[in-house]
DNA sequence: TTGCCATAGTGTTGGTGCGACACTAACATC
DNA sequence: GATGTTAGTGTCGCACCAACACTATGGCAA
């Protein structure tokens, strides 16, 4: 059944920029296309915008159902309009930018495209359509992010180690940081709670867990926050 | 002549928040509206993207068709989707976010809507479809946006006193800034050029003019950048 | 011409936060 | 019990920031 209307219209569609952190690297999620354009070649996911959801519902959705990640902290990142982006016909893209956890969100090889799979920042191959230029404004969202809002939250497990959450901090900003101020610096902000746990099975001195604690976060967040490095 | 497509397609809008300065106030561009639904009601200048056009070109058509004005500074702002923003049928709306002086840029009483017209921030009327919203997003962006690039260049003229800068800093954040912090701290970044005018036209004694050192200005935006106040 | 009014313009000080920097502690393994 | 690996800890100098008040200049009015 077709649907007609006076003026011609873009079609609509979503991207997710999905970062996750294992123990060696920042990495992003990448879905292999089944299908002409491009066929073959890793993009990000994605989808078109259905009449009844929001581009927000419609980024979740896709991501669901092509990687099977769902839950995931997720925003807005940017919407591209250029007019040849997809040789098809014309398509607009509203870009989102997401966050999670490798360890409580596992990849389920997709249902819906061909494959997912996740890819080491440093090892990105070239991309379908514009997505080489959309995960590098992701990238630079994030890097911008990390200076006002305390992200790991969203990256790291529940628990976690300084040593962690310093590595996180490096991966994103792509340099190294002094581990006495870095510590100076995240215990002085008041949002991180000491457990009484431990490491386990490491092959030298365990290091004590910490985790978030969520409402000293929040009033943090919603007051400002410079978080220079 | 119409057109149809097998699935059905939102509308593609997009509208323009565009922020001007004067001597007393911050103030926000709005167009009366001409037709139903909200006939009457004031509302952010926009409109609808051509098949042929970016969202950045089509912001800037409608801006100048509606309000007469171009070559302002502008950037996407934020891409808003609620399925019933607007009552006629679904549109999603790319919004966007402009900077202009008011001397340089005369208002035409518009030629495509029924007016448009200056409005001071503190006295917005409520707005058509979700332009209240909007408008909100905006003046965070504004908010934040003064913290790490100097924005001064666009909303004043060309030359400027040291505390017609004060008072346009002062109006976005909404509050009072100390004069010789404020000094020391602008004329420390080295982006401004000393002219050797003073004011015209004064009752009491004139102040210096200067003026944005473009380069300067452009390098210190590149290599990051931090204006808290 | 003198006084008044309004705004321009100017420095110092105390406190705070940041970057640079190196050694001991704990634990597992061999 | 020796070795290897990471955890964990404090100080000092410097730069930047906030707080704070008086003199300079020029137009205008009496």
């Amino acid at each position: 059944m077709a649907h007609s209307y006076e003026y011609p219209r873009p079609a609509l569609a979503v991207d997710c920029v999905v970062f996750g952190l294992d123990d060696d690297d920042l990495k992003v999620m990448l879905i292999q296309r089944g299908q002409e354009p491009f066929k073959g070649k890793w993009a990000l996911p994605g989808g078109f915008v259905r009449m009844d959801e929001t581009t927000d519902d419609a980024a979740r959705r896709e991501l669901e159902e092509e990687t099977g990640l769902k839950k995931v902290f997720l925003e807005q990142l940017y919407t591209f309009s250029a007019t040849k982006r997809d040789p098809r016909e014309r398509v607009v893209s509203v870009a989102h930018f997401a966050l999670c956890n490798m360890q409580d969100h596992k990849v389920q090889a997709a249902t819906d495209a061909a494959s997912a799979a996740w890819f080491t920042m440093h090892d990105v191959p070239s991309l379908a359509f514009d997505h080489d230029e959309i995960l590098k404004v992701a990238i630079e969202r994030l890097r911008g992010k990390v200076r006002y809002v305390p992200i790991g939250f969203e990256l790291l497990p529940r628990k976690f180690t300084l040593t962690q959450l310093q590595r996180m901090y490096e991966k994103i900003l792509d340099r190294e940081l002094d581990k006495r101020n870095f510590r100076k610096k995240v215990l002085g902000m008041g949002i991180l709670e000491e457990t009484d746990e431990v490491q386990q099975d490491v092959a030298h001195r365990a290091a004590r867990l910490y985790r978030f604690d969520e409402p000293a976060y929040k009033r943090l967040v919603k007051q400002g926050f410079n978080f220079e490095l």
